[in-house]
DNA sequence: TTGAAAGCGATACCAC
DNA sequence: GTGGTATCGCTTTCAA
């Protein structure tokens, strides 16, 4: 593979002039760009990657953390970031976290080692990394710029991208409510800072509506479509039966539909049941899932631009926070055929 | 972010030393070997990929280009091959082609100017680019292997995986015409090598039982969901009309099931429907899709193991080719209650 | 068993 | 406008 001397040879230039003329920097009179031009393209010449990274220590990586690969929702997010990202010639190293706070760490040492320009790190719960500024310290240090998909303290000016989750929760609770429903059964998600803040979503909506929180109608899942079925398996035992059912996200809420659908308990005339998230799937499912719609892949795109912003200098000011809002697509999961 | 000159010095040693110790490549006596694990330790050294990668000539890249990033088949294959090459330190670098023939090509440029150090190659038909050597052959030159998914003449010697998508649509087109179907419509994809294929198979089973081909039953699609919604309306309106439909991917099967349900036409009942590919939504969907099961993860499995052997020299006979055999899935899609 | 030094391919400062 | 050259961080002979 030819390289930038061998250009400069041809041209009969020297390489800093070749540098010159692909970085379209400095002065290069027409002619001899003309030439260089030209013996680029002859050479078929593309600069090295690696040699450029070491001289301009950029890579043009950027390190992209997501706690479950399997859940569409941070594969749109994902398609936000590298939609934005790539024209600038930026590529994407993917890692996931499984929701496991050492494989964290370890991902973002990894992403450290390769030098990456930059990284966004999404995780459902970020406090349960006791001392996230201890995580990212190093990061800033060596001027690899971080942003963060959800909530937490940090004495860094950090720009964070979020979703109202609370409101989103509140959205789908009242509307079960609305519907005539007053059990509501909560399928939770691991002990995170997203799990509570949709928890207060569906609590706010009780007091507001006046309807009495019970406690026991709330069972604990992981997020991922086994638990929302093993959950709803729990729930069908509860008696007196709850109405309707509420998932934390999508991925549970469709598990819980394929637990009663085993059960042979209708949806939603005997239980109705909302999810949260709105994946595709919630359209391929029978009946459509209700769900809260968090717009996943401007999320992503606000990430990388956030991002971006900071790597390029176009921004260095405080920390920005943008919470997208939310709105709930109510679809048959929870609206009975003659209430249509 | 520290060298290995700060290494080195810390411990007392040159950075040869250093980069012995790193590598576990020649001699270094244990007390050495200590002391400078323990200054890496001490700063958190790790060594810059981009100056390895220069020495080496080795960037621990590999390029993957798909078709389209949107269907679920792509996703589980690159699963199977990060999967595999992920703890050899490897990191993908993704890029979509969108079946389109001159992206290709751009991608593949961009993958040799990023050096990376081996490329896969999934595409629905090569022979649409021509001269597909030419491509291939500078990878090749420069050290850069390259493995397909498909099938495609070559003087190179060179891997690939395929599938048998000839038998695979044999064994749909037959099920459907053992449950009674003598009319089934065929949703096609793009002109391709893939859809020659698949159209060969739907052939076969129907010499082989006697019945009779009917041209006019097929409709051309192309690959993605609103084709296949597309398609069947038009299905809809032949007279008379077809008792089944199978379709060339499992995309256009469902949106060909969604055409169904906004038309109020039962499935199976009125008209049977049959896919390609098993994706995680044919078990979504209701009914459920029969669907031809393709092991993508495996597939992508041996196409990393294929380059990988290739990489580290492990392997450089002939060019392998692998082909994984078919088997359908049979849903309710295809088989009438009262048929169960 | 260890160290010195050349070289990988680019960038950028400093002369001319 | 253009060229010479130190430099980035590492690997790898070649000597010692």
């Amino acid at each position: 593979m030819s390289s930038i001397y061998q250009v400069a040879e041809m041209a009969g230039v020297s390489v800093a002039t070749v540098s010159r003329v692909i970085n379209e920097r400095g002065y290069v009179s027409e002619k001899t760009r003309l030439k260089v031009q030209e013996a680029i393209n002859i050479l078929h010449y593309t600069p090295n990657q690696a040699a450029q990274s070491l001289t301009t220590s950029s890579t043009k990586l950027i390190g992209l953390l997501v706690p479950d690969i399997n859940n569409p929702v941070f594969l749109e997010q994902s398609k936000g970031i590298n939609d934005y990202l790539k024209d600038k010639g930026y590529i994407l190293m993917y890692a996931e976290s499984g929701e496991d706070d050492e494989e964290m760490s370890n991902m973002v040492r990894r992403f450290l080692s390769n030098r990456v320009d930059g990284m966004i790190l999404c995780s459902r719960d970020f406090t349960q990394f006791g001392d996230m500024d201890a995580i990212i310290e190093p990061a800033l240090k060596n001027n690899v710029h971080v942003v963060l998909n959800g909530y937490v303290d940090s004495k860094f000016e950090i720009d964070r991208v979020g979703f109202d989750n609370v409101r989103g929760a509140y959205l789908a609770t009242e509307h079960l409510l609305k519907m005539g429903h007053s059990s509501i059964a909560l399928i939770a998600g691991t002990d995170s800072t997203i799990s509570e803040e949709r928890y207060r979503g569906y609590r706010e909506a009780h007091i507001d509506n006046h309807v009495s929180l019970n406690p026991a109608l709330v069972v604990k899942g992981d997020f991922r479509q086994h638990s929302g079925y093993e959950a709803m398996l729990k729930i069908l035992q509860m008696n007196p039966r709850p109405t309707a059912v509420f998932a934390m996200n999508d991925v549970m809420a469709i598990g819980a539909m394929m637990a009663l659908e085993d059960h042979k308990v209708s949806v939603p005339d005997e239980i109705a049941v909302a999810g949260f998230d709105d994946i595709i799937w919630c359209s391929l499912i029978r009946p459509r899932l209700t769900s809260v719609v968090q717009p996943k892949y401007e999320i992503g795109k606000k990430l990388a631009e956030f991002l971006l912003s900071r790597m390029n200098d176009s921004y260095s000011g405080p920390g920005r926070h943008e919470i997208f809002g939310s709105r709930l697509a109510v679809r048959q999961s929870t609206v009975k055929s003659e209430q249509q």
